[in-house]
RNA sequence: GGUCCCUUCGUCUAUCGGUUAGGACGUCUGGUUUUCAUCCAGGAAAGAGGAGUUCGACUCUCCUAGGGACUACCA
């Protein structure tokens, strides 16, 4: 059997978006699984909509999400089937239109984007196909000698030669076998002299068969092409090694209709691309998955579950664990609406298996900017008593501020249910019994402060409601002894003084 | 408009002719907790519609409806 190759190859048009990452990891996941090897070649057939800094951001953001580039572009060491840009490789295409051309497979066609244009307002549904081919002005319809004359001076594009009535069979893994008439595919323009490229689909048939390319990976939009594809390995006379074919289901907006394309940006109030992008043009800047604070492994396996299941329930996958159980006929066939909340809760998941000491290091730069300096083992214990309320590493200021800041406003709401006329009193008295305790750990703290509130008959609620809104400012945060064994007394203490001082009732 | 693809809870999905149609996210209720959150337990929630095949259909076939993709000298 031959070995398993696949590619990703997206043309640099701008950053990669969430469904083309989905894509890529299919790609991978598979190659993976089959001992097989990922390519990464880049379409940038179209000078016209070349973004400069795309080519790098989409190497990076693999690098980011652990997808490892075998061959091509951002691999290691290239490969012996480059160059791996298509805009490298004219010469290459060249050859294979003329043989084409050659063949009498293709022809010769020099309409004007103006005429064609015409054209369509003129006929409905215009299509340049067999059935019009005869009115305009290509090779087919004009003498030799003109083609030769137009060649020298005017712009031309080769188009493909499609016969009519024939039924095309695309074979596909997940849909398996799909049927269209080739009276319904009009003759694609193949190659344009204007730049000397060829358009996606030659490059791409001849890039595959040359790259040997196993297994074709990719989003359904390509399914209605593919009849044309398989058209053009029999053109070339490569029937016989052509890929096989895998069409992905899309990725829908969470909102109903579309799919998602890289044009909704912030607009569904979530990022879809894995790196922030800074247009290098308009200099907008569209967020990030790994600039909201996502963990990588947390974005794949999230991705990895939307089209794709194991068939068994679980669904915390490390990468190790989707190449192990990775198969494309468990890929489904519809497409998957993009919901953000689940993506959060993977993100939340991956939060609390990652150790403390790991997300000090990822908190800690905040601190800095705040001006807060703290000790990383101290953090990390921190970290340890909060992170089970948080999902993001943007969430722990808001449950550990008060760790670093003495509370400057109190509650509103909970004031006025937690702090009664006596609670003064009751908090001075606290204050004294604070003061006289030595071992200020959390176990130790807990059981002289209850043994005193039992001993005293108060009320528990009243005394530790009181206290946390004294030592925190708010109703929230974990254990109050744990928070204060981390304060300190004096610290603790001083706290309490405050609240007492500036809480009117 | 044409061609092609798709259709199970709000969402992602399991089911490969016989199930009380299962799980997860979200949601609701309750419990744990001195608070908030987490966590735990429980609940509500689905086979688009219609024909057919079959002893039996979510599952196979057809029609209808709905959704989606494509329809460029873009990929």
């Amino acid at each position: 059997m031959k070995k398993v190759r696949v590619r990703f190859a997206p043309s640099p048009t701008g950053p990669l978006h969430i469904g083309g990452v989905r894509t890529a990891l299919y790609n991978y996941l598979f190659a993976k699984k089959h001992g097989g090897d990922m390519l990464l070649r880049i379409e940038d057939t179209d000078s016209a909509r070349f973004v400069s800094g795309a080519e790098a951001y989409i190497v990076e953001s693999f690098k980011w999400l652990g997808i490892k580039i075998d061959e091509g572009i951002g691999a290691n060491n290239e490969g012996e089937f480059g160059p791996y840009r298509q805009s490298e490789r004219k010469t290459i295409y060249k050859k294979y239109v003329e043989q084409l051309l050659d063949a009498g497979l293709a022809y010769i066609a020099f309409d004007t984007p103006a005429d064609l244009e015409a054209k369509r307002n003129e006929i409905a549904n215009f299509q340049y196909d067999a059935s019009t081919r005869s009115q305009m002005k290509n090779s087919l319809t004009l003498s030799a000698e003109e083609v030769l004359q137009k060649k020298g001076t005017e712009p031309y594009v080769v188009r493909i030669k499609i016969e009519t009535g024939n039924d095309i069979v695309v074979n596909d893994i997940i849909r398996g076998e799909v049927k269209i008439n080739s009276s319904v595919i009009d003759d694609k323009v193949l190659w344009k002299s204007s730049d000397q490229l060829p358009t996606y689909h030659l490059a791409n048939i001849v890039d595959d068969h040359l790259m040997e390319i196993s297994h074709v990976i990719r989003g359904e939009e390509w399914l209605p092409s593919a009849p044309l594809h398989v058209l053009l390995y029999q053109y070339l006379g490569w029937a016989d090694q052509m890929p096989k074919f895998a069409h992905l289901p899309l990725l829908l907006k969470p909102e109903g209709n579309g799919k998602l394309s890289k044009r909704d940006g912030d607009k569904l109030g979530f990022p879809v691309f894995p790196l922030e992008w800074k247009d290098p043009k308009t200099a907008d800047i569209s967020s990030g998955y790994r600039e909201s604070g996502y963990f990588p492994e947390a974005v794949v396996n999230f991705l990895a579950l939307l089209g794709w299941n194991p068939g068994t329930e679980q669904e915390m996958f490390s990468m190790d664990e989707l190449i192990n159980s990775f198969s494309l006929d468990r890929v489904s066939k519809s497409g998957a609406k993009f919901d953000y909340e689940k993506g959060k809760w993977f993100n939340h998941n991956y939060l609390q298996k990652e150790s403390n000491e790991v997300l000090a290091n990822l908190f800690v730069d905040e601190l800095k900017e705040k001006g807060i300096s703290i000790d990383l083992s101290k953090l990390a214990t921190i970290i340890g008593l909060v992170k089970e309320r948080t999902s993001f590493i943007s969430d722990l200021w808001e449950q550990t501020s008060f760790f670093f800041q003495v509370p400057n406003v109190y509650d509103e709401k909970t004031v006025r249910k937690r702090w009664k006329e006596e609670t003064p009193g009751l908090m001075n008295e606290l204050i004294i019994l604070l003061e006289g305790i030595e071992d200020f750990s959390s176990q130790s703290t807990e059981d002289i402060i209850k043994a005193w509130i039992t001993d005293k008959e108060h009320n528990m609620g009243a005394v530790m409601n009181a206290f946390r809104l004294s030592v925190v400012g708010a109703p929230k945060g974990p254990h109050m002894f744990d928070i204060i064994s981390i304060l300190g007394k004096e610290e603790t203490i001083t706290r309490v003084k405050k609240a007492i001082d500036t809480i009117k009732v």
